[in-house]
DNA sequence: AGCACGATTAACT
DNA sequence: GTTAATCGTGCTC
């Protein structure tokens, strides 16, 4: 057993979410039980109203109410048409601020994740922010969902955060209308995959 | 009531 | 490299 990430991690500065979640195991636990993990490979930090980038941009409404409640609550948007996004909810309740999670290392419930990801590579399975939701079964039924309580069945196990030298920071992917400077903001945070095998040796021996 | 758009993905050429 | 898929949401009329 590890603990998981308390409302404290999440009251923190965006940015300092986004890159120490990078290497900490996503976990969601299934109604009949089976448990779905991976560890987070990549992640975008997105923040406030004048984040011209962020959803929070346009003020609160229904869609992204999520984001102005209390830090340690998940996020759960819809888009495309077809795709839902992750995100968790961070610094204080009141400002809307979030990390999307953009991709995991599947651990545990590969078998569930290939049968909902059409039998795609395991390296494909959860390497979208789309991609993760649809293996997890993560819906609007998870929007506000509180992470941090203990009866919680989508969380984040504690553990020590990716080396330095294994993280590579980077402009945020997906905003081609966005004007600068947000457009450009460094606020993407990934482990690339040359470095997954080391990750995956730090892992075992944690 | 109508409409433009999207923090993506998969399947193309 | 390009593009279709597909529809909830928020905005305008």
């Amino acid at each position: 057993m590890f603990l998981r990430l308390d409302r404290a991690f999440y009251a923190r500065s965006t940015e300092r979410v986004a890159r120490e979640l990078l290497g900490q195991r996503l976990v969601r636990l299934e109604p009949d039980g089976s448990r779905l993990t991976g560890l987070i490979v990549e992640t975008e930090a997105y923040i406030g109203t004048e984040d011209l980038g962020c959803h929070a941009r346009a003020g609160r409404t229904d869609r992204n109410a999520s984001m102005w409640g209390p830090p340690g609550h998940a996020y759960v948007y819809f888009t495309y048409g077809m795709h839902w996004m992750l995100n968790f909810v961070t610094e204080d309740e009141g400002r809307p601020a979030a990390v999307l999670l953009r991709a995991t290392l599947p651990l545990e419930g590969l078998e569930i994740m290939r049968l909902r990801r059409s039998a795609r590579p395991d390296p494909e399975l959860t390497d979208g922010p789309a991609k993760l939701c649809r293996a997890l079964q993560i819906d609007r039924r998870f929007d506000g969902h509180d992470l941090c309580s203990s009866d919680s069945r989508l969380f984040v196990e504690q553990r020590p955060q990716a080396p330095r030298d294994f993280v590579t920071i980077g402009p945020r992917v997906g905003l081609n209308k966005v004007p600068e400077p947000w457009k450009s903001m460094p606020w993407r945070y990934r482990i690339p995959s040359t470095m997954m095998e080391s990750l995956l040796e730090e892992e075992r021996s944690r």
